[in-house]
DNA sequence: TCAATAAAGGATAATTTTGTCCTATTTATT
DNA sequence: AATAAATAGGACAAAATTATCCTTTATTGA
């Protein structure tokens, strides 16, 4: 479904967003710890995160990743799916063919467009700040 | 979504049904050739779906690979695909987690498991017949 | 100013997935 | 029996994804 980068940046993102609500800043080596990923790998995803302005990062002595309480509700699952694996999963062909297209349906269309769009509202619709509070209240949890 | 192997082998799987209607056995050449795909490695997917009892496959000159009328009826596309790429899409957690559980869930759990049984639930309910009929009638396509 | 800390980024390695090629086996036809 | 056509299967290659390591840059605090 979805890539292992973009399983641990979500996982990643909810982590930050938890920690954000304490107004704890976190680094990329308590976030690995907690989300259960290779480190250096999560660092690479949370780079782009950042660049794609999905969380805010700070460097130096005190710094590491955060996000304010206004972006959590605002950035939505979608976005981190997006930023990294890109639209394929929104708008691609379940069959593989080369574009989704209405006009030229592919034999699962009709189908699996129906299952597309509820996972792109879903996503959509799914805030970081709905998925952290979820876990702060020990609900839910990042690693197994 | 799927692996490329996996919509290769649907794709496969609806040609040599729509084929087999007509009473056709086909080679791999003939399969690549209509649903765009590299050859050989189709041809190894092949192999996977006729030791999996999804399609049937014939040695020799005249051989090829085929279906019959009730089996297309039986093999569902869910087949296919567990087949080819396991049971992951089926029962893994959307987050990575080692396990989905219910019991220890990750934070988008809930939202997820809904829509992998909307998807699981499609797949099982939709046989090969079902898709090479749509073919058959020019309403959908494999290729583009 | 200096040392320490943390993210950014580049280079590279390991693994998995995707894809190719060649030989063996089976079988129909002559 | 010989030939040719077709799948089966093994070995290998290429590409993409996942993962690691090391250096650079920014920033804090002593
Ligand atoms: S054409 Fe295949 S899903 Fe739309
Ligand atoms: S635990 Fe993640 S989907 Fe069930």
């Amino acid at each position: 479904m979805f890539s292992k980068a973009c399983e641990y940046g979500i996982r990643a993102a909810v982590y930050v967003a938890l920690q954000s609500l304490d107004g704890r800043r976190v680094s990329v080596n308590e976030i690995a710890e907690e989300i259960d990923s290779p480190i250096a790998f999560t660092a690479k995803i949370l780079q782009q995160l950042s660049r794609s302005k999905v969380i805010h990062s700070v460097k130096g002595p005190t710094g590491g990743f955060e996000l304010d309480r206004t972006e959590m509700d605002t950035v939505k699952i979608s976005t981190i799916v997006h930023a990294i694996d890109g639209d394929d999963i929104y708008v691609g062909c379940g069959l593989g063919l080369k574009e989704c297209n209405a006009q030229k349906p592919c034999p699962l269309h009709d189908k699996f467009v129906d299952i597309r769009n509820d996972l792109k509202n879903m996503l959509e619709n799914t805030s970081l700040y709905e998925l952290a509070t979820g876990l702060e209240v020990g609900l839910t949890y990042l690693k197994r």
